[in-house]
DNA sequence: TATGAATGAGTCTTCATTCAT
DNA sequence: CATGAATGAAGACTCATTCAT
């Protein structure tokens, strides 16, 4: 597993050695992943084609093959990746010390913002079914979605722990907040050629809309 | 955990017994497409070939062509029925003798119902970017889908007229209520391996919440 | 065999009973091969398929097979009335009280004429290799093919008789004279977009300018 | 009757010895395109089909997409790959020392030589009408054979400043003499099983016939 | 680590042809 | 005589993947 603030810095930094020089297999790698993440989004799973990829990164498709077993491999590490960084992004927020229902607040814009930011990797995690047959590997990205929704639970939990839920359970509360923005993000992403208005607008009408609606205060 | 087979109740195969009977050309019409929406869902667009939705229906895969001018003629027109229908569900509603959040209050619940019951057909329309060069096809789908949302538009502008949106204006407020609406129907759909508790109560509580957020009274 | 006469004044007059009543299947065939010559000829022998000549008669395809064993024999009639026709033209010719050079430069004008009135017959029979296993049948293309040719030889014999060959035997100069209007016709007619000027003159200049070189007076 | 060997003497498969010796990629691609061109002559544009001339090669037809972009990109590469040939031909003979009828009589004489040393091509270039679709890669093609055209009426039109024509304009005797003996060429090339003689004799009648008809001295 | 060449399986689609009616 | 429905074989072409180097 990748350590995704490690292909972010290596990313935005091309590091000691010159770019396309030989050096760390590492950099081959994340060069990759990224050309892969434009090209998967740009042209969906079956668009992606691993030629095409391969273009992008300016190397031969037979390349590719020395960094990821397969093309599902490519996009298994794409999306562990993403969800790493959401999962990060919640833990910073959770660890803020501020009012339940304000950090709340924040990670749902933040995942908004984050579908938006990384639409590529959220339709490939959260707008796709696993196809039978990856069940095996997408394991692994269950998991990871589990946890990162895991941290933002416990702070539902936090408003309903002081009984600030106007109605439903926590659970219930939870899933609702979060199709709500998932619904917001999904939408844009894929139908950006609607008559959006200001996103920043759009989105907080929902988030606030919907907190003011189901938790009090 | 959702029972894949209540989402799809509606695209089961038909009784073997017809099969080969009357050659009524519309009954085969009518399987090619309910065995196609099946198959587009179960496996994404390049996912279902032509080959397995004739072995479906069990005929030839040149059979497919007798019927439909192409792979995407047969998508196409999956689409437009559901369109259609939800069209007419949304026209019926706007014509009942509510009052308007009533009116949109029911609307909402029947989206996310509509959805529900053709998972498969919403997920073609609504969870799906047109790739380009469908563009010209997907004019006549986009088309019915503006048909569609006007119906609820004019509901929630309804509401603006009475002066009872708490904040912002029709418009954002009829998209909030929307993406709200996708959120939920299409996680359900996509995700149906999560814990989903009781899809009534959770989607009451979406609707609800974000109508008792959004709209006074 | 079919007489072209016959196909010719069918063609013409729709004889006693109404177009497109049920008469004289004769009809009906001599309706399909009109239809395949065309065809065959603005979208070439692989480009004409049974359905789009169908089409053009405003038959069904089946129907084709009615009266045509397949799309060989369609292609086999059409090549047959042609050279037939191709024979009764230049056995006229042959018949006229007129000096055999004469003769000659009238058979080769009806010739190239014969060819631009009819280039999609023409191209197939004197432009296209016959396919192997097409050899059965085209036996009897070949056998009519000669019998035509075997007219326009007797004619240059006669030439020669009379001792009026400037140069080689009259097989030789039969063959010269047909190679030349046949490269004329030929290439106007795979050839149309290029500049022809007048073909009256072109035609002209090949026959008259080769006659004038092979023959004296 | 004409040895079919004699035509294709150019076009024989390669030495069983290099055959996945050197991965020279040239040498494929110059493999595939004689073998196309065998092919395309000897069962036309449509009967060549992809995998015919992968198996002549002994490949998999894949493997001929590595090479080439499509089928009409071979065709295409053979057809240019003859006219250069000719139009190099004709630049030759055009700049040698001699009088004007000498090498109008020598470009003639190799042109026929040209077209039954490279029947297959001659017949994609000369014989063949471009499919309505192919006219932008066709392009390139015309161009070429324009200019291999414009050689030859080139001399043509020093003969005519000369006042040695017989009758009519260079441009039309030029179309003559061509026509004259693509007649020839194309007759010996799709009809082989024609009793010919000797096709040095007959060659040499039709060209010195057709220029004493039409040219003096 | 990287590649050029190659492949087998599979894609959509079209065709000539044949039934049962 | 005519057809609507259907099919098997084949078409061009693409893809993920694997060698030998």
């Amino acid at each position: 597993m990748i350590d995704p603030e490690q292909l972010q810095s290596v990313a935005m930094a091309p590091s000691r050695s010159a770019r396309k020089a030989k050096g760390d297999g590492h950099l081959r790698r994340a060069e990759i992943l990224r050309a892969a993440e434009r090209i998967f989004v740009a042209e969906g799973y079956e668009g992606a084609t691993i030629r095409k990829i391969a273009d992008e990164v300016g190397v031969s498709s037979t390349c590719l093959y020395m960094h990821f077993r397969d093309k599902d491999d490519i996009l298994n590490e794409i999306c562990c990746a993403a969800l790493e960084e959401l999962f990060e992004l919640n833990s910073k927020i959770a660890r803020m010390p501020l009012d339940a229902v304000e950090r709340t607040r924040r990670m749902l814009r933040a995942y908004v913002d984050f579908a938006l930011r990384n639409p590529n990797a959220y339709r490939l995690v959260f707008c796709s079914t696993p196809r039978p047959g990856q069940a095996l590997r997408s394991e692994v990205t269950r998991e990871l979605g589990q946890r990162a929704s895991e941290r933002f639970l416990a702070v539902v939990r936090e408003i309903a722990a002081e009984g600030r839920l106007k109605t439903g359970d926590p659970e219930t509360v939870h899933r609702a907040l979060w199709a709500a923005c998932h619904g917001l993000a999904s939408l844009i992403i894929t139908k950006p050629d609607l008559e959006w208005g200001s996103i920043e607008i759009q989105s907080r009408l929902v988030v606030d809309g919907l907190l003011f609606g189901l938790v009090s205060d």
